[in-house]
DNA sequence: GACGACCTTGTTTACGTAAACATTATCCTT
DNA sequence: AAGGATAATGTTTACGTAAACAAGGTCGTC
């Protein structure tokens, strides 16, 4: 208790000056965080005493225990994460990098995310990158390097990384969503060639001949993954593979394609590769009198919640984000329990068809 | 901070054997973390000089600053972010906490927040609160208060903080998004009232002689302020005020509402009260051989990115999300630097009307 | 050539927490 | 009742960083 050292005086005038502009505002000496050194004051008992009543420790007999909780109530303690962190090593957080935030698949992806690690007393540490150049990824692992996770989650089209000049900095434990970069990550990922092989032969079952194709961007590995499982099963059946057309992502450029493809008189089924695409080519083909499914079948992908009320309403593939989610949080926690890398290798996540309205068998 | 940062140059290191070599130490905990004293053991200097070095102080000599460099290099030097927020006493994180994150506005607001923080240097930690209970509002708040986050942006239906059971804990700094309490917190908001005047003047002007209307869920203030100002402005006009219907904000909910409206012969023109339900409108319009615009003008909220490809393309409300992350961060920014609470009021974003094919003047 | 101004680098210390170790109080055993 | 085991609490220390202060060195000026 005999706490008289200098340490003590401070609380007067914290060293007035240098940079930060705060300290004595008339309204709040509340900047002061409220130490345990402080509890430990208010309840004279020592710090370390404090420090196991907070911690739950046993061997704290009950009258100290109620003295030292009735003084962090008065003082309203809590504990500093700061200087737990420091001590222990760990943060309790996981990074999260990822390249777009507002579209359909990620941010059910982070909700899921962060929905879990919470369940498991982790917070979630959130690094965008506006731009997905290899200088912006690179900032961001050396952003999350000096930050406080204790591993990250890379989300976003990976091409980047596997280019080999940026590679995740050793001794981070890390999972990686949407990569082919298994073989020297821990990869989770929606089983995208699964599900365009079910997109794909539920077409073909309805007794379409082809199916036509819209992807996404050539640097989504989804896209790509999507397109290529699109081609080989089309291969597998020994039809003729259409030239895919090639979209964004956006509405917009399903629409584009959609008016292309509505002059292909031989056109029945389109798979898009994803259900805003599916919804611009509803409208081009809704524009250009095709109806859809008589004239020509649509399947999409993702299976976001709108797609039930498009019109029609859109059969395609479903993708369970919250699986993904789920399994990224369980891969980092097991890496960080077993304190080694992750064995690499990619974790798959089943889809599965959603029949709604938009597909039929052609009329011819 | 500085562009030359040496980190950035360590990628180099061979990530080949990494992955085997676990932990070398037996048993032992990895704690492979480099601090600036290993760095000064190396450089022959004391690790005052690195943390020179490290933030870029003056004073300290070509050669010296060389041999820092180096001996950062070669051990990969990251500072060490715990410690730095130990010593600052601040993170330079900011904490949001959202009820649900996959929602269009919240997913866009959260990215324009992350990406703007980031440009001050701040870092975004996310927590999501499953169900809006208040033990789940108050949990999250502790374990914000437990993290060391500078600040706090909170993202959801607010009714329940204004139960006033569920207070924020004084001190932290805090803005609010999508809630009536300005009176005692900064809240930031888009101008729901001026957007749903909009909306409903673009219908009147039209020649509608009213306007329905199909809410979100009662709980929402977005949704409430909305409907209030569609009454209002009906009021103003002197119209009828038909009862309005209630939603969900689903597309699902949307259509319950449009089967329902199909029915009203006098109903020739419906604000949703976001795109998804006028979405839902569409398909039911549809459905029961309603035409749009031509029979009845549809009129929604938000402008996802969709709502211009749907059939036909939507004439919606324009909310801009990334002002309105712009603005909370520049918010809780400036209650950190001047280190008081914030002052309570509401900043409003302003909204447009953007004009596309669902809306026409009355066929009769 | 001596003194001081200035420049560069080193040393001490504190930030808040908690493990490891040290000490005192308490109770049980013989 | 003495001795020792055990329970309760206190003291020291380290975690990594950087401000504050101290010390050594260089140079210019008179």
């Amino acid at each position: 208790m005999d706490l008289d050292d200098p340490a003590q005086q401070l609380p007067a005038v914290p060293v007035g000056g240098a940079k930060r502009g705060r300290s004595d505002i008339p309204g709040g000496r509340r900047k002061q965080r409220v130490s345990m050194a402080d509890v430990a004051r208010l309840a004279g008992v020592s710090s370390q005493t404090v420090s196991r009543v907070a911690n739950g420790y046993p061997g704290v007999i009950g009258t100290t225990r109620e003295q030292v909780l009735a003084a962090m109530r008065e003082l309203g303690y809590r504990p500093n994460s700061a200087a737990r962190a420091l001590r222990y090593g760990q943060f309790n957080t996981i990074g999260v990098i990822l390249f777009n935030l507002a579209s359909t698949g990620n941010s059910h992806t982070v909700e899921a995310i962060a929905t879990y690690a919470a369940t498991e007393g982790y917070a979630i540490t959130l690094i965008p990158i506006d731009v997905p150049t290899q200088d912006n990824v690179l900032g961001a692992f050396t952003r999350m390097g000096e930050l406080a996770v204790d591993a990250v989650i890379v989300i976003m089209e990976i091409h980047l990384l596997d280019a080999g000049t940026v590679a995740l900095p050793p001794g981070v434990h890390v999972v990686v969503v949407d990569s082919d970069a298994g073989d020297r990550y821990s990869v989770v990922d929606t089983d995208q060639a699964e599900g365009a092989r079910l997109a794909v032969r539920h077409l073909l079952d309805l007794g379409h001949r082809t199916v036509w194709h819209v992807t996404g961007p050539e640097t989504s590995y989804a896209s790509q993954r999507r397109a290529q499982a699109w081609r080989l099963c089309l291969e597998e059946a020994g039809r003729s593979v259409p030239a895919p057309l090639h979209g964004d992502w956006s509405a917009e450029s399903g629409y584009v394609a959609g008016l292309a493809l509505a002059d292909e008189p031989d056109c029945t089924a389109v798979f898009a590769s994803n259900d805003q695409m599916a919804l611009g080519l509803l409208r081009a083909f809704h524009d250009r009198g095709r109806s859809v499914p008589a004239d020509i079948s649509v399947v999409g992908f993702d299976d976001i919640p709108d797609a039930a009320c498009f019109i029609p309403p859109l059969t395609t593939v479903h993708q369970d984000f919250a699986e993904v989610g789920r399994r990224c949080v369980q891969g980092v926690l097991q890496q960080i329990r077993e304190g080694g890398a992750g064995s690499p290798g990619t974790d798959l996540v089943p889809t599965r068809l959603v029949v709604r309205a938009s597909t039929a068998p052609p009329s011819r």
